[in-house]
DNA sequence: GATACTGATGACAGCGCTGTCATGCGTCAA
DNA sequence: TTGACGCATGACAGCGCTGTCATCAGTATC
């Protein structure tokens, strides 16, 4: 294995006694090269330890192997499943990803989509669809398959996977009347456009149901977390001493609730019910557990590359495919008060 | 904005009137061209929307602007923090990432680095200094700068940012001798080689402060996540009934038994004392607040590129250079016993 | 026996950019 | 005035690979 000095694929050719043509054909589609070919071939590469050199296809063919994914925040655990789910669904395939990370802007979400087209990606994932509309102009006359994830709505610029985010948060504040408590409350940070509908749902629910208390709602554009969720829940029981449970905008904030309720010595479920978002991992294993709306991150993850997979294989799905995840209200201990 | 058709850097020329290789130089090296030539440009490159191709530009120069970065999961959390620390501080270059998942597997990770190398990347940064012999010696004949991530251990390849895990160890199994606890055991997952030389730790203070019980530890090769600290907690007060405390291998252990003491009416601090590791945001929230040994993974990440930003400008560090960024134990209720 | 077709292989050019060397011009010391 | 030097710019070739055609056996069809 010859490591100081590159090994080009002429190298390769040579030493196999092919043209470098059918080296390069062996390596993209090998039903096209004889079998004997194709073994004398293999043995040259791994002979000389050939790899090839990714920015010559690239330029050459005019196409990578790339997947852009652009997301707000490569830190939230929610991005962090959703990207777990895209490096299990590659694995064992030639593509790559390259990670784009909006902080929550779009108009860096719109540079971002501009750069990453440019570079003829083999395809492109994107969080959300409140893209700008130049973003979407874009994104509508891409040439790669692209992929809409966490939220599916009325029309997908290409394909879509996701959850109806208002659905969802209806669900968990239905939940929470249906068990009996009278007087619930909205925590969220991080108020993305999916937030703003998942509180949507929650304000609807509530008028819904004939509840017309004034909006206990407590919302930040801070990133979320645990303590966040204590500061939130203090906060919102100055402001509404009379709050019987909570609908978090996500895990993070209910566990810190959790937390700080019981700090205040306020029984979960019965004097405070609590209802996450997302069901991460660790919500069932707390004590007592916490019930939350279970959305399937990893499984985002692995169908966005599956139908970019699918597609570029040319069996893929048409243009305005909608995969629609759903969601499971997992209720739990902390909103078990019987109703 | 014309956005059908690429354009390229000679058409950016002829609508400055320079030629090609002065766009280039005004992209590359602004100094290098007058500044009424800059100016042309880049109107010129506005007006086009002209995006540079990566891949021309990396076969060209033989170099490209991409830091590889191997890790052995993208979901742990603790590589989650450093991941965000790395994209921190990415931002403003022109560098952007390629992430390759280990799985933990050292055959993965010398394939990995082999393909990472081949591709003439800008810098690469590897986690842990556990490299097999093999990956060992490409890294050394790389001829980008290399960052060993996560630990700080006696020969550095050629740079590396980290903590001595078997330090903080130590230091977090001494907190609970000092607090009084006699019996303490050690839980652990996903045992990777940090995770062994913090057992290692475990033992040699427990063995240097005379306490000679049998082997109190617990370890698994899963990931780690909250339930399994329930799990094996369960499983270690049926092994070892008198544990009057653990140290926990991270953190989510450490909370899975914080919930699982509570469901069994264990009084923390008083019946058991916890101490996790990593000190995610959640410990210092919880209730009682978990103790815990703090690294800063964030800053490790972005210690990392600066590193790599620093060698790249000309005036980095030499080779052999280690930077610890230590730990801080953080005594917090959950093993306030008073000693 | 001539034509059409299939399958394996090759020749050639060029993807968009940058390294290297060359050029032309103005400035300064001798 | 001359030569040396620095600065901005340009010409040329080529990075390693693949798309597009062309070629050439070998087989099938009438």
């Amino acid at each position: 294995m010859n490591k100081s000095r590159k090994i080009t694929l002429s190298e390769v050719a040579s030493a196999a006694g092919v043209s470098p043509i059918t080296v390069s054909r062996a390596l993209r589609d090998p039903a096209k090269v004889s079998p004997e070919a194709r073994a004398r071939i293999d043995e040259a590469i791994r002979e000389l330890g050939y790899v090839p050199n990714p920015a010559a296809r690239a330029l050459a063919s005019g196409r990578t192997d790339v997947v852009g994914v652009i997301i707000p925040s490569v830190s939230n655990n929610v991005f962090g499943d959703v990207t777990r789910g895209i490096y299990d669904a590659l694995e064992g395939s030639a593509l790559s990803v390259q990670m784009g990370n909006t902080r929550y802007s779009p108009v860096i979400e719109e540079k971002l989509i501009r750069v990453f087209l440019s570079q003829r990606p083999a395809g492109l994932i994107v969080a959300g669809h409140d893209q700008s509309p130049a973003a979407r102009a874009a994104l509508e006359s891409a040439e790669c398959p692209v992929v809409q994830l966490m939220e599916v709505g009325p029309a997908p610029i290409d394909m879509a996977v996701g959850l109806s985010h208002y659905d969802a948060s209806w669900a968990g504040a239905a939940h929470l009347l249906e068990q009996g408590y009278r007087a619930p409350a909205f925590l969220g940070a991080q108020m993305d456009p999916r937030s703003q509908r998942r509180l949507q749902a929650f304000r609807d629910c509530l008028a819904g149901a004939g509840i017309g208390i004034d909006d206990p709602v407590v919302t930040t554009p801070e990133p979320s977390s645990v303590s966040l969720g204590c500061r939130l829940f203090a906060d919102l029981l100055s402001r509404s001493p009379g709050t019987d449970a909570v609908l978090c905008n996500n895990d993070d904030i209910a566990l810190g609730v959790l937390f700080e309720a019981r700090r205040r010595n306020l029984r979960v479920p019965q004097d405070l019910g609590i209802c996450g978002f997302n069901d991460l991992e660790m919500m069932a294993a707390a004590e007592p557990a916490v019930s939350s709306v279970a959305t399937d991150r990893l499984e985002m993850g692995r169908a966005a590359i599956g139908l970019i997979r699918d597609r570029l294989a040319g069996r893929g799905q048409p243009r305005g495919h909608a995969l629609d995840l759903g969601f499971r209200l997992m209720a739990r201990a902390s909103t078990r008060r019987g109703g």
